[in-house]
DNA sequence: TCCAATATTATGC
DNA sequence: GCATAATATTGGA
């Protein structure tokens, strides 16, 4: 057996569940970091644990994520985050979620402005693509993005989860 | 490679 | 307000 084939540890997917006010959240970490997240799905979130061992390096992780995602539950922005693992998207997607991240809690943005940021103005439906995308929502902030007259827009975990954030910072979209 | 879909936006009625 | 055109990126046939 060559070393090659063992270099890079496989993949992992492992998850962890999260369990807050608002239900079951599951954190999904890659070789590099968080690498997404879920919103609570039913009254329970089924987790299987691909392994029976969980590294220590993503406890660490586990324990920034919980603390940052209970932080942000309550329309706060964490001190502190996980690294996020956001490889597995489009150079044009991380270019998008990156620039969500600057956004601070209480603040929205529109599709436009989030354009605008990356140096593309007219790519503000490319924009909408890429927030749809977004695998760690809550920390890259894809739900204080609005439409340009303040519309609700849509939302992957679903809009009721995107009014009930928003109102949580104190952003009031219009209805 | 081409075609259709999209969490938009600006413009015209 | 509502319908329509324009525009960038993506994923599938």
């Amino acid at each position: 057996m060559t070393s090659d084939s063992m270099a890079m540890q496989p993949a992992h997917a492992i998850q962890l569940p999260i369990t807050t006010r608002d239900g079951e959240f599951v954190a999904h970490y890659s070789a590099k970091g968080l690498a997404s997240l879920d919103f609570p799905s039913g009254r329970r979130a089924k987790v299987k644990s691909t392994v029976s061992v969980v590294p220590a390096q993503v406890l660490v992780w586990h324990r920034a994520t919980t603390a940052a995602l209970e932080g942000a539950l309550v329309g706060k922005t964490p001190d502190s985050f996980p690294p996020l693992d956001l490889s597995a998207g489009t150079p044009f997607q991380q270019r998008v979620w990156n620039a969500l991240r600057k956004i601070k809690a209480g603040q929205t943005r529109s599709y436009g402005e989030i354009a605008s940021e990356i140096g593309k103005p007219k790519a503000v439906r490319a924009v909408g693509g890429a927030c749809g995308a977004n695998p760690i929502p809550v920390f890259v902030p894809c739900h204080r993005v609005l439409a340009a007259s303040q519309k609700i827009g849509g939302f992957s975990g679903g809009l009721d989860w995107k009014r009930k954030l928003l109102r949580r910072e104190g952003v009031q979209p219009h209805c």
